[in-house]
Parts: C-alpha cells; sequence; structure tokens
DNA sequence: GATGAATGAGTCTTCATTCAT
DNA sequence: GATGAATGAAGACTCATTCAT
C-alpha cells in the first residue's frame, strides 16, 4: 500500500470517528481499529492526535476553497457568485456531514484551535465572500457602505448556522435549494443598490 | 457564607475557567482555585465537572432570554425589534466575553451539548427572532414568503459569527453599534415588503 | 434523649448499614441517615469509623457471651452444654441477621480486625467450648485425646459456616432445631468415650 | 514475556497484596510494584481492581477443585477419602498461605462476593464433601439420617475455621497432621453406623 | 515500515473527618 | 451537645505516546 493511501485511510478514520465522539471524546485506538492500522502506525504518519485534526482541516478545507474558487469564477455576476457560493457550502455539508461537522465542531474549539494556530484557511474561505463583496462595490452593483469584514461573518454566519442545525437535526427540514436560495435572497436585496 | 452565594461562585469560576481552557481542557481543581473553594466542595453544588457546564448554561441563558424578551416587548415595530436585538446579542457578548465564550464554543461541542441534552434553551432563544418575523408577517410589514425557521437562524447566525470574531479577536475591529446595524439592515431591506 | 440512647441509635444503625453493604462499602453519612443524627454527632461517640465496628463487636459479643455462659451453666452435663450452645448459636444467628452478617464479615476481615486488634472477645467465647470439653474430660465423658483447642476450633467453626450458610441464602433450608442437633450429634458421638 | 506470564505475574502479586492488606486496603500501584509491570499494566488484563480478585479465585479454586477430586479418586472407602479431604485442604492452606488468607478473606467479603457473584466454585468444592456423604450412605457405611446439605457446611467449616487459626496466628500450634486427623475422627465417629 | 503491548502521568471523584455556628 | 457544610487527601482508572520486535 502507498504511503499517501494510509495517511488518507487514517484522515478519513478521524473525520468519522471526530465527527461521532467530538475531538476530546474520541481515541487514537478508535481511529486506528477505524482505519484498519495498528496504533502505532498513526505516529508513522502524524505527531499526535491534534495534528491528526489539524491535517483535515488543512488538507480539506484546501480542497474546498479550491473548489468554490473555481465555482465563483465561473460567473460573472457578484450576484450570482453569492448565490453560487452559498448554494455550495450547503450542498458540501450535505454531501460531507461528518467533515462538516468536525470542522464546525472544532473550529469552534476555540481555544488551541482559533487562538493558538492562525487559521489561515478558515480566513481564506470567507475572503471569497468579500472578495465578491469588494467586486460587487467596485461595479456599483452593491452599496458602498458596506462592510465587507462585517458581511463576509455575516454571510457566513447565516450559512454555517444552518449547516448546524442540519448536521444536528436527525431529519433534514428544508432543502439545501430553498435554504440557499433564501438567504442569498436576504442578503442580495439588503446590499443591492437600488438602482441594480 | 450562604449557599446561593458559594454555588454563584463555583459558575462565575468556571465561567472564567472554560472561556481560557475549554471545557476539556479545564481541571476542576483550577475551577475550586478560581472559587476559592476546596476540590470537594464543587460536588456539594454539582454532580460533575459537565454538570457545571450545563448549570452555566440554563442559569445564564435563563437570564439573557428574560432580558432579551423585556427588550423586545419595549418596541412595537418588528423591525426595531429585529434591530434591538441584534443590538442587544452583541452588546451582551461584547460585556460578557468569558460567558459569551462558553456558550459559544460549548455549545458546539455538539455531541453531549446539542444531541444528548435537548436544547431548549438555546430553541428559545433563536425563537425570538422567528416570533419577530411571525408578528412582522402578520402586520404585512415582512415579506410573506419567508422562512422564519430559515431566517431566525440565518439572522442568529450572522450575529453569531460576528461574535465569535470579537471573542477571538485580540482587539475590536468593528463596533458594536457598526456591525449590529449593518447585519440588521442586510436582513431588513432584504425582507420588508415593497410598501413598507 | 440521654446520652447512652444517641450511642445505641447509632450502633444500632450501624449494625444494619454494615450487614447490607460491608464495612469498606458502608458510608458514615448513611450511618449517620439511618441513626437520624448528623454526621458529625457521630464522631461526638466514636473516634472513627472503624471504632464503630469494634465498639459494635465489643458490646454485642459481651452481651452474647454473657448469655452463652448463663445458658451452659443452667446445665450439668457436658454433652447437654454443647447442644445448648449449638442451638444458641443458631437461634441468635437466625433472629439477629444484621448483627450475624456484621460480626461473620468483619470477624473476617483479618488483617485490621483479627491481627492488629487483639481479638479477646472471640477468643472468650470459643473458650466457652473447650471449657465444656476440659470439663467433659475430667469427668470422663469425654475422649482424652480430643485437643480442646482443635475441638473447639472445629465446633465453632461447623456452627460458623451453618450460620453463614442462613444469612446469605434468601429462604433458609434447614432449621434451627435440625441443624444444631446434627452438628452436635456428628460432635458428641465423636468425643464421647465408650462407656459414656 | 508472553501475555501469560503477565497475567500470572499481576495475580501472583496481587494474592501477596490482598493477603498483606485485605482487598479494600490493597492499591493498585501495590500490585503494580509488586508485580513489576505498570499500573496501567494491569488494566490490559483485568477489567479492575474486583476482576482480579475474581480471577484468582476462580482460577485458584479451580486448580484445587481438580487437585482435591483427583486426590479423592484415589481412595474407595468414604472414609478414607473424608480424611484425606481434611489432611489435603489444610495442606494446601499451609502451603499457601498468602493464597488461603485471600480465599478465605474475601470469600466472606460477602456483599459482592457471595450475594452478587453466584459463587459456583465454592459450592463445587464443598459438595466433594457431601459427595462422599451420599456415597458413603449408599454403601451403608454412614448413617442415613445424616444431612449431607447440613454436613458438608459442618465439615468444610471446621477445616475452615482451624484455617483461619493458621492463617492469623503467627506461629502454628498443632501440626496439620493432627489437626485433619482429629477433626476427621471427630465426624468419622459421629456418623458412621455401628455396623461399620 | 508496521505492530500493539507497555507505560505512567494525569484527573475526576469520593468520603472520613473537622469545626464554626 | 448537635449540626452539616466544608475540607482535601487519596486512588482507581484512562489513554496518548513509545519502542522493542
Amino acid at each position: 500500500m502507498k504511503v499517501a493511501d494510509k495517511h488518507k485511510k487514517i484522515v478519513d478514520a478521524a473525520i468519522r470517528v471526530f465527527a461521532k465522539n467530538g475531538f476530546f471524546n474520541s481515541r487514537i485506538s478508535e481511529i486506528a481499529q477505524e482505519a484498519k492500522v495498528a496504533d502505532g502506525t498513526i505516529y508513522l504518519y502524524f505527531n499526535n492526535k491534534y495534528d491528526i485534526l489539524i491535517t483535515i482541516f488543512e488538507e480539506e478545507m484546501g480542497k474546498i476553497i479550491a473548489r468554490a474558487k473555481q465555482e465563483i469564477a465561473a460567473h460573472e455576476d457578484p450576484r450570482d457568485q453569492l448565490t453560487r457560493f452559498a448554494y455550495l457550502h450547503l450542498s458540501l455539508v450535505e454531501k460531507n456531514r461528518d467533515l462538516a461537522e468536525v470542522i464546525q465542531v472544532e473550529l469552534r474549539q476555540s481555544s488551541k484551535f482559533m487562538k493558538e494556530y492562525r487559521n489561515k484557511k478558515f480566513a481564506e474561505y470567507t475572503n471569497i465572500i468579500s472578495d465578491i463583496v469588494y467586486r460587487g462595490q467596485e461595479q456599483g452593483i452593491f452599496k458602498k457602505d458596506i462592510s465587507p469584514g462585517i458581511f463576509k461573518r455575516a454571510f457566513f454566519g447565516a450559512l454555517d448556522e444552518m449547516s448546524r442545525f442540519w448536521i444536528l437535526s436527525p431529519k433534514k427540514k428544508y432543502s439545501v435549494v430553498k435554504a440557499a436560495s433564501q438567504i442569498s435572497n436576504y442578503y442580495l436585496n439588503g446590499i443591492v443598490t437600488d438602482g441594480s
């Protein structure tokens, strides 16, 4: 088996285990079992338990960011871009529940994760939103008095809270499409200039 | 010292300690030290470590909810109510950083907190938002096609994400007033009926 | 309430609690509750938890020994005395289950009880048996080659094991009378001289 | 080191430590030290402290029972069998003081051991005695009116009490041979039919 | 590289005992 | 004398990490 495969097996197992138990309630031995490797093998690929968490975040967020940027690039209009972003975010959450839960849960383990570890990936992701706003403002489509820094947090927060609801609810109440369109619309109506 | 005082001392100490270290990285002995009581004393007031967390949440959320409802009741117009809610939420976060961090961090420790423990207090808080929306729709002020269930999550999420930003940032970048008004406005513009 | 009453209340409560849980699994607070006194009150009457156990043993064994000696004195023939002793022992066990259990269980907590604490009361009790044997040997009724030291242990052990069986069994299988007479007979037939 | 070896090392250490301190006053760390393993290693072989005790009992009683049955089978006459049983029991106690003390002390920790844990091994051991009696009665060697259920307890109790005496006494007063023969004789004379 | 048995530091919790009221 | 809230020492048990094989 190639090295990359074992690394991936462990990461995938960790995502499932962390999602099920949370980081602190997860055991290295359970991850090992889930990945079908020995406990000690994990330490050939990761420095420690926390390193697995960081790796999950770095690698998976990297993929998501790439995917999001690519998606955004396929659209011209900042309004479409925002709508697409919302839809993509919620779709990914729906399709990758475990990963979404890990990122959500651990992203909020503020102490270690958000404070000590400078969260560049996370900023990069939300900056996709503020970049759309900047461009929209330049194009005169979005109001100038919108603060992109506040907007990105509000918009991301809205999507994120919706995600949490789905992650925690046994059965989904709203469709991704409906949620994404509603949320985009709240914001779009609120920020577009009168003339647009 | 009255019993109530010691309970409060422990809760207050726990809020500080949990905020600093996170729940899992906090030690009962540290809470005891911070509260200036013996380790064992904590167990006269709480069943276990987790019970302290639950109690913090129940008690403090209870106060916040009461406060929020009172504040909302002082206004007639649903638009004002939403704006007030946003301002109040962010103000409370600013004034009670430690508590806000505990609620945010641990509220998201999904496993135990959000799944096992049926989170009525949290729902009660966000339902204040959806209630405002319902009333606004009845009065013809808010669009009928707004889903209050989605809206409350989006609106709360926006405020919550803003809060997290403040909690985690060493220095605050935006004023409470500005953030609250921007966020309220995004949404208000997005949901009011054309005639309003 | 007189001092003696409170002492007795605590001892009686301790007998019940120790019988139910065993010494090590019994809590001072449970004894206090059972005795309807405050935890601290117990320490006005006893030095520590272990002291309660010792006291139970000393006081209750004292009563039992007095009772047994009186009973034995009422009979002349060593054979009757042995039979009476057996019957009395088993009757007492039957009538004072809790006490019997405490004495049995804790009497066997060898370490502290039998080693450190010189168990005079216990010796005094079993010496009633060997004294009967001595007298029987002097009177030519019991064989000279019987070792009273071994006999007292064997005879007591037989009764004691029978007691344990009753203490541990939910329902009693053999009557006291039958057990006492059978056990006495095994021994009597074995130790009386041919001429008797 | 083979797994079996470490299991045995821990059991042997526990026997020594339990014998010295009693179960409740023994510390896992002391057993670990005595066995020359880490504290945690014990939990690779046993579920908890109590499990060690159960294991000691199960394993060692298993050996003793096998040994006793084998010994008994080597004799035809029920009288010889009883005598051999008594001698074997007392010999084993003499040769395995620590084990004997653990079994005696803890066997009597009635609560957990005798009540909750259905004590099959112990019954199996004493049933060797009643089986001898049955056979003796069938062969017309023992009186028909002897209750094997009472007899086995009386006989075992006599041996057991003798054992306790030795366990607790610093120096042994009676020889095994003498004690075994005296005890056997008390009983044999008491239960054999007149014709035998 | 892979294993998994072994390690031992670390912590929650219990509960006998004290002592201010 | 009586109370019971407070104490804090003590210990069973867990589990991330190591390392000999």
